[in-house]
DNA sequence: AGGGTCGGAGAACGTTCGTTCTCCGTGGTC
DNA sequence: GACCACGGAGAACGAACGTTCTCCGACCCT
């Protein structure tokens, strides 16, 4: 059981694993999946194929660890959003200001789940279970956030669905404006729900 | 002039150009499109490689006749469903449940612009051009609905985040009641658009 | 009836894919 | 110094890709 520990802990911190992971996360996300071969991994990771095939059984496996590391990155990110935001309402809208910057950046390209559930879903279940888990997670952080504020789960939801709407549209048009409209929609349902609000907030 | 007219109207009437384009839009729907290669496409219209390619020059003016086959199904499907309600906020809520049965057919994979951007978009520019024309378009529809009820453009951008989140959620998890979500989500924020409404509806 | 265009089936072409294998140099161990 | 485990570069492999070509049978025109 320990030796389980040692091992997790020792594959997350492996920096060659770590580096194959970055830079297909990049070449992935930038150019879609079937559009990057193991060849090009291969030069933009600086590995030797046969290296790679140590540390990864297939390509699948690459692409699942992918989908893993950019999972505990959002989830970090949104966190720590959240964290440093006082008020519930703020701690709320939180997200549509880190989807702001966000979508800012060169490399934005949509949600790499939505992306690869797209492209890959139908024909590797275990992308397709990835991305629903990584959906529903985030659906269940909004939930609680709601929640905690007093609010009722569906307010959660309804937020949730902004920020995807937010997501794909910014990606698709390349308007970053898209995430203060989520924002002032947000704010919307937010006074509604002020107005209705179940229990005081502790 | 009239000639280009007759090859239009000839051109979108040809037979084999939509059986071919309706193949192609069902086996690049399911499995995504890279997935998808031209002599599964072949066996699946019951049409000769030669004559596929005498109707198209290559792979990619598929994939866009495609996304054109889409966008007009996709266009006039949501007007019938607005034009068949009668009051604006009614109209303005039609669209979510069409998004509802959508959501419930068994071929429902999410929204195949957002598929064909992830996918193609970064290598077929053209790809990326009419999925931010749909995406502008499906904006500008939503835009007028809510102008129409004497709300505000910023009402129908809302509006229409919501259904694009709807979209992927449902696509994702599978869950066909995002689209209700939405709805009661778009309610919402309609009463409190209502509140502040700029002029009476004509 | 015979000449010629058309299209069907599918082989062929060159490329690229994911994956494996071969060759070879290097560095550590007794 | 001989041995060996390791890893780098890239060739090799079979499959599949998009596209073109070859063959051949079926129908049209006069």
């Amino acid at each position: 059981m320990a030796r389980q520990g040692d091992a997790q802990l020792q594959q997350s911190a492996d920096p060659l694993r770590q580096r194959i992971i970055e830079a297909a996360d990049e070449l992935y996300y930038a150019h879609g999946f079937r559009a990057v071969g193991m060849d090009a991994l291969r030069q933009h990771a600086g590995v030797s194929l046969k290296r790679l095939y140590t540390v990864f059984p297939s390509k699948e496996s690459i692409v699942l660890a992918v989908l893993d590391y950019r999972h505990t990155m959002w989830a970090d990110e949104i966190a720590a959003a959240v964290a440093q935001e006082g008020t519930p309402r703020a701690r709320l809208l939180a997200i549509y200001d880190y989807l702001a910057g966000w979508f800012r950046s060169d490399s934005f390209r949509g949600c790499v789940f939505i992306n690869a559930f797209g492209e890959l879903a139908t024909e590797s279940p275990a992308v397709a279970t990835k991305a629903a888990d990584h959906k529903r997670e985030f659906r269940r952080f909004m939930e609680q956030l709601a929640t905690e504020a007093g609010f009722s789960e569906e307010l959660g939801d309804q937020l949730m669905l902004l920020a995807e709407g937010a997501q794909t549209t910014a990606a698709i048009t390349g308007d970053s404006a898209m995430a203060l409209k989520a924002r002032r929609a947000a704010e919307a349902l937010l006074s509604v729900a002020e107005s209705t609000r179940t229990h005081s907030v502790r």
